[in-house]
DNA sequence: GACCATTGTTTAACCGTTTACTACGGTTTG
DNA sequence: CAAACCGTAGTAAACGGTTAAACAATGGTC
């Protein structure tokens, strides 16, 4: 079996404050008081300690310092996947801010299964994260609001702080912070720019219910359509899934089925207008000339083929949920509970005006 | 608004053992051995108990575990950004292992800057990760060796573990565990497909100077042409970072410069190929038909652009370096310390065997 | 009916920090 | 001149678990 007994296991046990107090020559509690810098002390104790420290390699136990009730030092953040850059640019400003103030950035992944989630919760809140943040859209059936709206309870009480991060809210008395990206907003204004360029009849691609996410994107569509008075057909509100394949399925098939009856392709997020343009390539029609096409998300890959799309602030979202949540943590204070951070088409070179052929 | 006063706060603080104890009338001690399993316990010891922590809703305080010598539950992963697909497919592995390990995962981002990696690893180190993984090519010159090998020597008196993960070793005596994949031998091998293919005259783009990464891919392309004795010209090295960007800027400079003395270009990277790619297209060359190009990494925008390119592990360089720390960790054994896990190329249609003109 | 092995549970000693209290010289102050 | 104050530093009690060792209950054996 593992021998992890003090005899051989290590020669030497790590340094603990206690060791930095005896090489000093001073308590315990002198120590801790330098090292957190939360309290006066002499210059020449000062110095001694930190030569201590220097001389002994010292670094504070995380666990002991969490426990004896300091406030721990770390961030939980929680996505489907580490490798969709949706994902991936909101972890990347969680770990802006979470290095900004100090912390450190517990990450967990669900791989889109609830139940998955509900667990990596429940272990965060055994970690004592100072907040948890929940990125993604997820399908929010009642049972699953009110199943999450316990675990909110639960940290609000061990003193952290659930924030939904690009997802909407869970009711109306769960204490819970809602960082929020105008879906709707960004849908309607890009799809507006088809339709003063134009374009009437325009393929929504990746519609899918009971998913916030394209739900509320749809909305913006449907709006921005009855705005400009164009009629609602919703035949061409293609269902699927929100990657790149589907996006190339999605048209394929739809060029497959019949005459082509659609001028423009309002794509649910990049990775599907990515797909789509190539469906639309192998079938001989070039964007944009023949076809327009937009996105939404405007990650990287969006530039790269052109791609006039909404910007989605995805790096401000993760910093803005670990702000709000440390500030409130903090001070208790009334700050907002639901912000919406907005969105902005990024005009790029994937549009062109109808040529009307009636 | 939300009244989260300090009086109120916390009407009850969390349930700790002791409350469960409590209500499920046994002693802290036999809730704790139910809860870890480690211990045999009567049927309806362990019901009760069972029902308390669920009617109490408890979950144990990490801190106090960790503090208490269980080991800790947590993998760490440093790497130089989250949104690079490159380490983002490795964070990936190291999440999916670290949860089939039951443990979660902390990560931390250095963005490339050697001094915050020094200080990222300490603070891991205060963590009491279980290993902590460094992951990506650095400039390593001796001062940085050294150094690691000190910090690397400090986690293994903790009883954690060091691990670096597509980067070379650190020296002879440190101990740190290496997971690394064959540059090399990709590079070489796709090379080899150019020449086999009839190209002569292949333009490599990336970086030379002491980045780890590149200069290993370099070495491949090297001794594959001297291995096809195809004489190597060290004009046709152009140097660049590692990004999109830089490949179309490479690519363009080059073509602007004179007349196009290559027939195939070999990118330190899919990046760099797709840059690369935008540029041969501007420049009136099709891709494969007037110009072959080949990439390294083979992550999802390869397929997206039928990029020929070598396969690199990415997952499972995670995965190893997970399970081999904690091997090593858990059973002292003395394992393999250095793993080189292999590459391949993958085949698309971005590559054409080449005409000859003359 | 005393003895023992087995099983299940309790007692108590840590783990490494933080943080009230407390102590103590030396100034001010009333 | 005693009292209040100030800046530092020490003492010791948490914090919430784990775990070795002690202990009680149980049933089987001679």
């Amino acid at each position: 079996m593992v021998r992890r007994a003090a005899s051989d296991s290590e020669g030497r046990r790590p340094t603990t404050i206690r060791d930095v107090a005896a090489h000093a020559g001073v308590s315990v509690a002198t120590v801790s008081r330098i090292l957190s810098g939360t309290y006066p002390s002499a210059p020449a104790t000062r110095s001694k300690v930190m030569r201590a420290v220097r001389e002994l390699d010292y670094v504070a136990n995380a666990n002991a310092r969490g426990l004896a009730g300091a406030s721990s030092r770390s961030v939980a953040i929680i996505v489907n996947s580490v490798i969709s850059p949706h994902y991936a640019h909101v972890a990347q400003g969680v770990q802006t801010q979470a290095a900004i103030e100090g912390k450190l950035c517990i990450v967990g992944t669900t791989g889109s299964d609830p139940e998955r989630e509900f667990a990596t919760v429940q272990l965060m809140r055994e970690e004592h994260a100072e907040c948890v943040i929940l990125v993604g859209n997820v399908v929010a059936d009642d049972a699953y609001r009110a199943r999450m709206a316990e675990y909110a309870r639960a940290l609000a009480l061990a003193g952290s702080q659930l924030v939904l991060c690009g997802r909407p809210e869970l009711g109306p008395d769960v204490p819970a912070l809602v960082v929020e990206y105008d879906n709707t907003g960004g849908a309607h204004a890009i799809t507006s720019h088809l339709l003063s360029a134009g374009h009437r009849r325009i393929l929504f691609l990746g519609r899918r219910d009971s998913y916030t996410t394209p739900e509320s994107r749809i909305l913006g569509y449907r709006k921005a359509l009855a705005d400009h008075h164009v009629p609602h057909d919703p035949g061409l509100e293609v269902e699927g899934r929100m990657d790149r394949r589907e996006g190339y399925r999605m048209v394929r098939e739809r060029l497959a089925s019949g005459p082509r009856d659609f001028t423009a392709v309002f794509a649910c997020n990049d990775l599907i207008a990515a797909g789509a343009r190539q469906a639309l390539r192998e079938h001989g029609l070039r964007v944009p000339d023949d076809v327009s096409l937009v996105g939404f998300d405007d990650l990287p890959p969006a530039a790269d083929i052109d791609l006039t799309t909404v910007h989605v602030p995805h790096e401000e979202l993760g910093r803005t949920a670990v702000r709000m949540a440390l500030e409130r943590v903090r001070d208790k204070s009334d700050m907002a509970e639901h912000v919406m951070l907005g969105t902005h088409i990024v005009i790029r070179d994937s549009v062109r005006p109808v040529i009307r052929t009636d």
